[in-house]
DNA sequence: CATCCGACATTTA
DNA sequence: TAAATGTCGGATG
């Protein structure tokens, strides 16, 4: 259970009469205890309770009492033998109207009528066994609101089904985002009297709730109607200016028309109002309530939440550590504060995938934070600020969250005037809302981001549109950033190449204009990048993104970063790859890196880590400080090395698979079938020593083959996948289901190349295998190696080129022969090299030997290795780097610098003059 | 025809 | 249930 899921569940738990036999069982189901966790209680079993409560252990001890013995329940739950040797973290004693319980940890305690027990939601989150406690406890909040919007949401899309259609949709959004406006203006006093909005429905509708929508209209076109004109208007007295003020800003603008309400959803409604909204973190709320409109999404919802800090990661190296640099500087002086206020002013965030806006918002309150500063130091403590909220714009494709962003800035922007100005002057700046147009729903890649957002700010000049209401009076504004600096900044969508829909494709390849052969193979997320670079290319703008960390590696490096890294644009700083994580409890296990672009100049790039920052002169598109060069696929090789192939891939749905058991029971029950298996070896069989066998028919013996029937049955499970393939090749191999899809197979020796393996690992992970094993398509294949080779594949110098030049998947290795075999720089061997390596290769061999059964896994765990194979590989290393250099490398920063100069200067000696195909391309 | 990828997928502790 | 660690087959060049 999630967050979300969890408030809805103790929401309907306090709503229902209170059963003091079953509440405790309840409670703990509704904190997502498991059925037979909550069986186990009853039957009493795990229940440890000496005073006929419920006791979980570890947990919670809960005791149910007569009416008005809440307190000495408590106390005697506190005294309880049994609530210290459970090692309970709470108790809870409730009576049905009472409700009273501590958080032994902390101390903590709570005591309210038992039917506002939910409004403790996050006291008790520790019971949710969520991982990230704390910082949904210190959103409980905006969990809350989100849990209790969702509900309203679907109540009504359930009674007005044509408002969940496409073409009502954005009505509905827009509803949506009147009503939080509406709640959170009651709470903050931008109404007149707290809590007025949902007090005016609650009295003025109908308890059959027939009316509810046309009172909340009434409302809505109250705020839509300045004062000067409410007489005409004809408004009922109930929606007097005094207490519902002209708003407009597009907000109340357009149809005033209004879902009809059920009892359910009217009381919904009024349960949301109830909610405390000044504590509403726009950031974090945002993000959380934009899968309420997404029929995909909702299952996640309230857990797509980009942290702060990871949004820090963006925008401090991007522009905001040096706004605070100059303010430091600044200290007293009256002048330079000035200054940089003005500068500030004239800053603009620009977030072409902005979602709800948390970028956006961000950024707008670290400004107001440090323009406080300024004001502080100027003694100008009240000053209106001086940053427009409308230079913070961005790019939604999703019309609800587009509406939640423009919001969630308004909102931001009062609570920084409350914090910085106070109340009263927050108050009386904030209405109404200004027309303009800050968030733009549409399509990124295919809009001219130049024209929406022009740089200097004197050319096109923009409309305020339709975005928040239907047609608005299309006054023109105007970005108040003549001069300034434009920061492009945000986390757009990554959707590797396999993945995109066709028009997602068709975006990718508008973005790129043809500048490259094909975008077929790049990540959905460079169509933002190379947009950003155009912008970066005509104006003095910098961008920073956060991306999938695969566009920085293997293939996709040599497809797009020669066409970004042109015309003087750079990369400024980096953050190679580290975790993504939300509060979502399937965590989208994703690795990102963070690019920051701009135009080139001499400032140091800098290349962040965990902890550290280093300075470079020049960041490469490996995201390798000074190392510029480019590593292009080739399907031969540099060196005079032996050819590596995929291994054989049976694409079969485990048709000609066997297992050891299935293998050994065939053989058994059918002597015959011996000679139609073979072991197969692949990534896992490799690593971890485990092979499992296959069937391996020639087409003369298919015949004999299929007189054994579990063979027959199993080609026939071939054959029918196949055929219901859509892939064309798959199809056609309906025909030979007998064989494996793709045959790459000799009955020689061969070297075993594990494609994926755990980054932890000293050296490469490899076997050597017989004729007799048929090596899967997770894994390559080097036929016949010589041992020379076998010992160039297990060097350190070999490691660290592939894990820098080849891809990876999140951060484990990923082998490839056309990146990093072929590609791997060998200076000319002699006999004598070779013969000294093959040496330094069979004594790895031997080494391995001694500790037989040990596998590769073992043998390769860092901490574990033993010591004669560390002994045996860095005898490996020593040789092969006397080779190199003459001597052994200082550090990997020198080994990885030998090798791209090598690669550098091989490549231009094997295509002289015009052979680009494999020119490293190097930057002087 | 061969390669490379996964806002992953599945196993393991 | 989070941590560890590599399948599999389709789209692509």
């Amino acid at each position: 259970m999630n967050a979300v899921e969890i408030e809805q569940a103790i929401t309907d738990l306090a709503e229902q009469p209170f059963d003091a036999a079953n509440f405790p069982y309840d409670f703990l189901e509704a904190f997502g205890n498991k059925a037979t966790t909550i069986k186990r209680l009853r039957a009493g079993a795990s229940n440890k309770s000496d005073l006929g409560g419920v006791l979980q252990t570890n947990n919670i001890h809960i005791l149910t009492c007569d009416a008005g013995q809440v307190s000495k329940a408590l106390k005697a739950l506190k005294d309880s033998p049994a609530t210290t040797k459970a090692k309970a973290k709470f108790i809870l004693a409730t009576d049905g109207t009472d409700f009273e319980a501590e958080d032994l940890t902390s101390g903590e305690t709570v005591a309210c009528a038992f039917r506002d027990f939910p409004d403790h939601f996050g006291f008790f989150l520790p019971l949710a066994g969520i991982s990230t406690v704390r910082q949904i406890t210190e959103n409980a909040f905006d969990i809350r609101a989100t849990s209790r919007l969702n509900r309203l949401y679907v109540e009504l899309l359930k009674d007005n089904p044509e408002w969940g259609t496409d073409e009502r949709r954005h009505d509905m959004n827009h509803f949506m985002a009147r009503l939080i406006f509406c709640f959170f203006a009651e709470d903050t006093g931008i109404f007149g009297g707290k809590g007025k909005f949902t007090e005016t429905v609650a009295q003025m509708s109908a308890r059959d709730s027939s009316n509810t929508h046309e009172v909340i209209s009434t409302l809505f076109l109250a705020m839509n109607t300045r004062r000067e004109q409410r007489a005409v208007a004809n408004l009922p007295r109930w929606a007097s200016s005094d207490v519902f003020p002209y708003v407009n800003g597009g907000l109340f603008s357009g149809s005033m028309e209004v879902p009809k309400f059920s009892k359910i959803a009217r009381s919904y409604l009024l349960h949301v109002g109830g909610l405390d909204w000044t504590k509403i973190n726009p950031d974090i709320f945002g993000s959380m309530i934009q899968a309420v409109a997404d029929d995909e999404e909702r299952g996640a919802l309230g857990m797509h939440y980009t942290s702060v800090p990871n949004i820090l990661k963006v925008l401090n190296p991007l522009f905001l550590d040096d706004l605070r640099a100059k303010l430091e500087e600044a200290g007293d002086n009256p002048r330079m504060l000035l200054n940089l206020r003005k500068r500030m002013a004239k800053i603009r965030v620009f977030d072409p995938a902005c979602g709800s806006g948390n970028f956006l918002v961000i950024a707008y309150k670290e400004m107001r934070a440090i323009e406080a500063e300024i004001n502080k130091r100027r003694g100008e403590p009240d000053m209106r600020s001086a940053i427009p909220l409308t230079n913070f714009r961005g790019i939604e494709l999703r019309d609800f969250p587009a509406e939640i962003a423009r919001l969630a800035l308004i909102i931001a922007e009062y609570q920084c005037d409350v914090l910085y100005r106070g109340q009263k002057l927050a108050l009386a700046d904030f209405l109404p809302l200004s027309n303009e147009n800050w968030i733009t729903c549409g399509n990124a890649l295919r809009l001219d981001w130049l024209s929406l957002y022009p740089p200097t700010g004197t050319g096109v000049k923009l409309q305020g549109d339709d975005l928040f209401g239907t047609p608005l009076d299309q006054t023109e504004i105007d970005f108040e950033n003549a001069g300034g600096e434009t920061y492009i900044c945000g986390n757009p969508p990554y959707k590797g190449s396999q993945e995109q829909t066709p028009s997602q494709k068709t975006d990718l390849d508008t973005a790129f204009r043809g500048r490259i052969k094909s975008t077929k193979s790049a990540d959905y997320v460079a169509g933002w990048f190379i947009l950003a670079r155009d912008y970066i290319a005509k104006s003095d703008a910098a961008c920073a993104f956060v991306t999938t960390n695969s566009i920085n590696q293997g293939r996709q490096v040599s497809l797009i970063w020669p066409t970004i890294l042109t015309d003087d644009i750079e990369i400024r700083f980096a953050r190679p790859s580290f975790p993504w994580s939300n509060l979502a409890s399937k965590k989208a296990v994703v690795t990102v890196s963070i690019v920051g672009l701009g135009r080139r100049s001499n400032r140091p790039k800098l290349v962040f880590t965990q902890n550290t920052v280093k300075e470079a002169k020049y960041i490469g598109p490996y995201l390798v400080p000074d190392q510029s060069a480019i590593v292009l696929p080739s399907t031969s090789s540099l060196s005079p090395l032996s050819e590596m192939t995929y291994g054989s891939m049976p694409n079969d749905n485990g048709g000609l698979i066997l297992s050891s058991d299935d293998a050994h029971s065939l053989v058994e029950t059918y002597p015959q079938a011996q000679r139609f298996v073979k072991r197969l070896l692949g990534s896992n069989g490799t690593i971890h020593g485990q092979w499992r066998y296959c069937l391996w028919i020639s087409t003369a013996d298919l015949d004999a083959a299929l007189a054994i029937e579990p063979i027959r049955k199993r080609i026939e499970i071939v054959k029918n996948h196949r055929a219901r393939s859509t892939r064309v090749t798959t199809k056609a191999l309906a025909a030979t289901p007998h064989l494996f899809g793709e045959v790459r197979h000799s009955d020689s020796q061969a070297l075993a190349v594990p494609c994926h393996s755990a980054e932890g690992r000293p050296y490469l992970p490899f076997a050597l295998v017989d004729g007799d094993t048929v090596i899967d398509n997770s894994a390559i294949r080097l036929s016949e190696p010589r041992m020379y080779e076998v010992a160039l594949y297990a060097s350190r110098l070999h490691i660290i080129w592939i894990a820098t030049v080849c891809g990876q998947l999140e951060t484990r290795y990923r082998y490839s022969n056309t990146l990093g075999w072929n590609t791997f720089p060998v200076p000319t061997l002699t006999e004598k090299n070779k013969d000294d390596l093959t040496r330094c290769a069979e004594n790895i061999l031997l080494a391995r030997e001694h500790h037989f059964p040990a596998t590769i896994a073992d043998l390769y765990d860092p901490d574990k290795m033993p010591d004669d194979l560390r002994a045996a590989h860095d005898r490996n290393d020593e040789v092969l780097e006397r080779i190199y250099i003459g001597r052994r490398f200082k550090n990997d920063t020198e080994r990885l610098e030998k090798l791209f100069d090598l690669y550098t200067k091989m490549t231009a000696s094997t295509a002289p003059s015009k052979g680009k195909k494999r020119t490293a391309r190097t930057r002087a």
